[in-house]
DNA sequence: CTACGCTGTCGAAGCGCTTCGATAAGAGGA
DNA sequence: TCCTCTTATCGAAGCGCTTCGACAGCGTAG
């Protein structure tokens, strides 16, 4: 019973309407059961209420908690009544990418596994799309993004450690390429370690190693074969953590009486997988999702006038993996 | 320099248009850069060119793997010039999804993690939604799907462990929820290893175990202590095989010469990063997911008038876990 | 040489919404 | 009482494309 354009009005709100009127409004918008046709709505408005979420394809680094993040991120953007589209492609030539914005499609994107220098992040905000990053690049300025905090996770890790008495610490990182490549989280926590054992006054030998169990093996060996020995071995990825565990295992090495294994911003799940349970400085996947799609629909809608740069400071959970070190020298 | 509507004719190829009209055309495109507005395409035209991907988030067995699937399915939407959504709800109440059709927002849809009475199948056919399922329900008649071949695969471990020698085999399935709830695979697969073992003559010991290093201790303690002992044990997922495997290895049990493993239905990567490399029977989540955006999306255009009902077929990849039965009974 | 069909192109309508400018109705000041 | 200023509502234009019906131009058959 009344205009077109007054329902548009009542339900976006966007011009003052009586109350009486929005209420019959509602009424029957409730009564036929009426949806918005998002696409109508895509054109006709400059907003479209999709977000793109980019999945990079030549991704290094196995992430098994990648699903978490992307589930908990959708499920955040459908509440707040935005869609999320699948934007798979490689990181390092966002070709694809640039089409996608100018087909006007997306309202935002949200970017994972950003890495230092992300050729993908220049090209959105030459397109003038709002992004929100998972990770951060190297000089986040202004732009907004959701990360852990490596520097605080590794000063956690250290701290910890220095304080069961460990004095020789091994750093299982994950192979040199990730470094080269440019990942952010690997570079970062190999730094902030190193920092962090001189501010404690710890040893601290770092290797890099590929994932598979022999690497895994022969760094574990390398490590324990420094002079004085490592007591303790930290590392970045549960499927590390897991060849680590087994290669002392094999070696007939107790942990944690002989070798404590401490893991590096691991979910709560893949820590208590492992066996023993894995002490491990904690890490949230699907927390990074959720405040991530949260971040990027605030500024779309501009609710916040800030950017929003969020450190996830992490904890250490001490589960079954860490203890003091032996007395005795093996 | 020729009429709009001849442009998209030129492009899209729904009405003849001549070869020096249509170079001119696409000479143009190529020029000016230009890419189609998908929102106002969807508008006019009946088909939009999204799939939903239909992510259930009531699902009870983990999936590490999940995310291949999801990749894959994205880029061949993408390469096939459809865009994928992300939809997460849980699997048993799709109220969203009804509100998802009417908007008229899909083409058609994916499902992820089917059970076999689905009721977003229901849902989306009396919307008249084209879907294709990966994995399928008990009765998939007429429906699109694509599936690992649980029965063959079931077989093919039974049989493979049985040539080795094996007379007594261990099943650690997941927990009894699982087969409540109507998981597919779970369901078939265990219906698949009894008849086999039958047909071979080999005995056979179900146990249903959580995920969980002591629930798992238990299943293959259980199955240890069954009378004559079980010499090979399988299992479906590959924490439930990381698990077992540590089991055995704090009993100071061999692998395999004391009990072999096999995991079921288990990508090469996860049964690479086991150790001892597992022998697997395989599976190939990438194309699970490429195949049914590919099936779903022909179906769609109408390029094939069949409907697509794929199972794919796995076969045994001997690793580092089975061998023969140890000659003396322990 | 005319009539007919065919192919290739064009113009216009419309997909379902948002948004701008305009208008009617009511409130307040002169 | 008349005029002005608000406030709530309406009508119409248009977002960028697809698609239908129409039509011009040409070849072919009668």
């Amino acid at each position: 019973g009344v205009s077109l354009s007054t329902v548009s009005y009542a339900l976006s709100g966007a011009r003052p309407i009586s109350e009486s009127t929005r209420d019959r409004v509602l009424w029957a918008v409730d009564q036929l059961n009426y949806q918005p046709n998002v696409i109508a709505r895509g054109l006709a408005g400059r907003r479209t209420g999709f977000l793109a979420l980019l999945l990079p394809t030549d991704e290094a680094i196995a992430d098994s908690f990648m699903v978490d993040i992307i589930v908990a991120a959708a499920e955040t953007a459908r509440e707040r009544g935005y869609h999320l589209l699948l934007w798979t492609e490689p990181a390092g030539e966002p070709a694809g990418l640039k089409d996608l914005m100018r087909r006007g499609l997306i309202d935002g994107a949200l970017l994972l596994s950003v890495r230092l220098h992300d050729p993908r992040v220049a090209a959105l905000r030459e397109a003038d799309v709002p992004l929100a990053m998972i990770g951060r690049t190297q000089d986040p300025d202004g732009c907004l993004y959701v990360d852990s905090d490596a520097e605080q996770a590794a000063d956690a890790a250290i701290a910890y450690l220095a304080e069961l008495g460990h004095s020789t610490l091994g750093y299982v990182g994950p192979p040199l390429s990730a470094y080269t490549d440019g990942f952010g989280i690997v570079v970062r926590v190999h730094d902030s370690l190193v920092k962090s054992a001189e501010r404690h006054g710890v040893g601290l030998h770092p290797v890099f190693s590929d994932l598979n169990p022999t690497a895994l093996a022969k760094a574990v060996t390398d490590l324990l074969a420094e002079e004085p020995p490592v007591t303790a071995v930290l590392a970045l990825d549960d499927t590390a953590v897991a060849g680590i565990l087994n290669s002392l295992r094999s070696m007939q090495l107790a942990v944690p009486s002989d070798v404590s294994v401490v893991g590096l911003l691991i979910p709560t799940r893949a820590a208590e997988l492992a066996w023993p349970h894995l002490t491990t400085v904690t890490h949230d996947p699907r927390e990074l999702g959720q405040l991530a799609a949260s971040a990027l629909i605030d500024s779309l809608e501009g609710a916040t006038t800030e950017v929003t740069q969020i450190l996830l400071p992490s904890e250490v959970v001490e589960r079954s993996t860490t203890g003091a070190p032996p007395a005795v020298r093996r």
